[in-house]
DNA sequence: TTTCAACCTTAAATTAACTTTAATTATAAA
DNA sequence: TTTATAATTAAAGTTAATTTAAGGTTGAAA
């Protein structure tokens, strides 16, 4: 699960990011209402936390031009308390809940949770491609008969390639979207968890193969 | 047992949560009507009360509401003396039962008692799950020949995985649940609980099995 | 009131699971 | 064949979960 944090207060900012990352979100914090909505305009993310109050652009206005460009991922709108009115005005343009600060940690984890909880109820949890299907609550790989357990990482490049058969993904991309930009991590990684998910797959027997192209990236192709 | 209550005098809200709390349940205390309605409309209450006269938004109309959305949960209204037309109006828009101020503390708790004792004359008081059952009433957790006492946190902990098994629970949402946002207590309660229930499973034989996801949290398996 | 037992919480030590590094082996393209 | 890229594996590092023990609370019984 990918999180837009935009929050100008770099102290809480940190805070939240971690408390994030330990729930194993992939977040990603940008400090300015501009950048929320370069972002956000990637369309990369399940879940948008916004701060109302931002430099640059305050959170209802990239709210606005968020939904108007199309962009429909969950937003939940930091609202000071003193920004009551704002709140309204954020739920009719869209937003799909508000928290007003300060908030209890525990209480933000279980909205962003019941936001993507409603957001499912729509789109199936189950991913599938070929002969295998991956659950994306409790990340288990089956075939027919049996299934079997993905770690965090396994999982997150695994999604990815599932949700996009077919289509070429580089290994920065995998480094980027799970790792971020900024991590020392060696590139390595990259081939040791590829190498672990083609052992799963294939004891599952699965009919999709990860195949390397040489100097790109990996694709996932599916034999039926 | 999860109640909410909504009051918004803090004084009476503060007593009345203390004196819950004593009676084992779990209160989530919220100070206007608009808060009372986000809380409600989660369905994890088995009792909400509600004072009629609130900011925001009147004990009326969240009742409104919620039965709009359609939350079955039994709600008791609390009323001034003065409002007496409210309660009418309150017990023929799906509240269950109703309650005048200035009352006796005890009196609250028996209404309580009373108002749970008919909802579960429709939902039975036996949660099953592979070879073992467990009380509602009682707290005892059994399997053919015997039976177990557990204590309340227990109890509401193995509640959570026997009414749905196979459903992933994450130690946060137990945390939330069981102790509330706000508490100091640290996350190794649940782990702590957790190894108790395991002992006391293995003491009955169970064929249920509490089982880690590591990072998301804990499933219940039943091996039949 | 005092005492006891049951329950709750903390802390710390251990175990297990997952992540990363690093060294080695294999493979495709020039 | 040579070289760079990819694959595999083992081992070291890190973090989460488990268990145990001990100290605190609280309520009921004496």
């Amino acid at each position: 699960m990918r999180i837009l944090l935009a929050e100008d207060e770099k102290e809480l900012s940190n805070a939240l990011v971690a408390i994030l990352k330990h729930n194993n979100y992939s977040v990603d914090a940008v400090l300015n209402g501009a950048d929320a909505l370069d972002y956000g305009l990637s369309g990369n993310y399940d879940v948008i936390i916004l701060d109302i109050m931002m430099p640059k652009m305050n959170g209802l206005q990239v709210l606005e031009k968020l939904r108007e460009k199309g962009i429909h991922t969950p937003i939940l709108m930091l609202t000071a308390k003193s920004e009551i009115e704002d709140r309204v005005i954020g739920l009719n343009m869209g937003a799909d809940d508000y928290l007003s600060k300060p908030f209890a940690m525990g209480e933000l984890v279980a909205r962003i949770r019941a936001m993507s909880r409603r957001k499912s109820e729509f789109t199936p949890n189950l991913i599938k491609a070929g002969n295998i299907s991956l659950n994306k609550e409790n990340y288990e790989l089956s075939n027919m008969d049996t299934s079997l357990r993905l770690g965090n990482k396994e999982f997150q490049m695994l999604e990815m390639l599932m949700t996009n058969p077919k289509r070429l993904i580089s290994t920065e991309q995998f480094m980027e979207r799970i790792w971020g930009y900024d991590a020392e991590t060696e590139i390595n990684v990259v081939w040791v968890y590829i190498s672990y998910l083609r052992k799963k797959l294939a004891t599952l027997d699965a009919n999709v193969k990860i195949k390397a192209m040489r100097g790109l990236g990996y694709v996932l192709e599916v034999n039926e």
